[in-house]
DNA sequence: TTACTTTTGATCAAAAATAATCAAAATTGA
DNA sequence: TCAATTTTGATTATTTTTGATCAAAAGTAA
């Protein structure tokens, strides 16, 4: 087994269990510890997981990996949020597209439709080059090489000199109290124009993400329409109470 | 069996099964180690899937890779334009690249400087993604899908908003009666506009475009400070002659 | 703190894979 | 047809990867 595969299992491994040691990843790859050590080594400096003093530990917001955005793929909960999210865009839409993993596995529900999409995110641009019904309009500005997205002020300006009909956007934390947050000042300020030129704004959340607080407060939950998520009624409840429309998807 | 068609197996036996060894692939195919590996070698050359020690991985999404323009490889004449332009470029540059297979082939040439990069071509966008000491500006505005690159107003507003050390720009057509010409107005501004606000105006041309004149009159010859073409003394006399500084390479 | 255990990083030799070289075979073009 | 070119497969030298060993560093407990 060549090391790439080897990273390969690593981080599925990881994604199951929160932490690994690096014995029991030797058992699990069947190499030797001193391999293990040097794998986690080269993984973690490249950002995909959090070393620890014998093993590793699941990095909670893993940098994109190529273009692919694996993150999502074979994850039923985004595609089933993604599904009801694009059930929304109807053909003729003028649509801004976040980046971010769920919003990404609209794409795949996206290819029949007749529409204008306007993103800063190179996946969903590679996603939907090919399909001849979809017209792109990519975001210009600066390239943040680890998101995979245009970021920055250009990018900004570049957002305010639209009118989408529809906004798809995602978050880091959402909750009654602090409203929508995010890990880093970047991606907020991107999501805040998406918000500010959409006429209505869909934002994508899994469960995991309800009642959880980030960095960057941006936005008040009056911003948005419509939530689409997994989370039962039990959990949503708090913020349907503050007038926010839900959608559960599954 | 010929190299067309291992490729083609190749990725067929990659698309099922994850990951392939150099002797599962020999067997597969009926060929020896060394013509597989140097198969895999080309096939990972193009982006089509990931060598690794002992095998190879198949490439999630070859979507941007596969933006990789091919035009132009193999094309020695090209390539030493191309050479001959990236010399030009010293760390710390701001440079805009625009789109055209000469233009694009820069990029392998640029890979070791550190410099910012302005450009509205996907190819050199996926060429140059993973060049740590480059900075991208990707421009923004209206995808042109054939193309593979930016075009429209957005896309020229965004320009005017930078100012770049040099820009290497790609023409049509060249005659020292009617100056630069392109076949496509959406083409021509963006380079316009990458004239105007470049401090210097490098122009990659090869031999067969001197002397044609194509639909767009665009540009002035004075708008050039430097001509580097593979063409022969003869054929550059009328531009110099205007006043034109030519550099002939190869 | 000190003694003890665990983990790590460096080094090295063995094994595996690769790149380079070259002759044979296949293909191509005149 | 024959010569020239390209492709292939075998051989060999080089590089990469691996696992073992061991001293140093980090963590743990008294």
């Amino acid at each position: 087994m060549n090391f790439q595969e080897r990273k390969k299992k690593i981080l599925a491994a990881l994604d199951d269990t929160e932490s690994l040691s690096v014995f029991e990843l030797a058992e699990i790859l069947e190499a030797s510890p001193a391999t293990i050590r040097r794998d986690l080594g080269d993984i973690a400096e490249e950002g995909l997981l959090i070393r620890t003093h014998g093993g590793a530990m699941k990095m909670e917001n893993p940098v994109l990996t190529g273009f692919s955005e694996k993150s999502g793929v074979n994850n039923p909960t985004k595609e089933q949020i993604a599904e009801k999210a694009a059930a929304y865009v109807q053909d003729g839409d003028i649509i801004f597209l976040d980046c971010g993993s769920t919003v990404f596995q609209m794409c795949r529900f996206l290819k029949k439709k007749s529409i204008r999409v306007i993103t800063n995110s190179l996946p969903i641009l590679a996603e939907l080059i090919d399909v001849p019904s979809i017209q792109i309009n990519l975001i210009g500005g600066e390239l943040n090489k680890a998101r995979k997205a245009i970021h920055g002020d250009k990018a900004v300006q570049h957002i305010n000199g639209y009118h989408a009909h529809k906004a798809f956007i995602g978050v880091d934390g959402l909750s009654a109290e602090n409203g929508l947050t995010a890990h880093s000042e970047h991606e907020s300020t991107i999501t805040t124009a998406f918000i500010r030129n959409a006429g209505q704004v869909m934002l994508l959340c899994d469960a995991s993400k309800i009642g959880k607080d980030s960095y960057v407060k941006f936005a008040e939950l009056s911003a948005i329409h419509t939530l689409i998520t997994d989370a039962d009624a039990a959990r949503t409840a708090a913020l349907r109470q503050n007038g926010l429309n839900v959608e559960i998807a599954g």
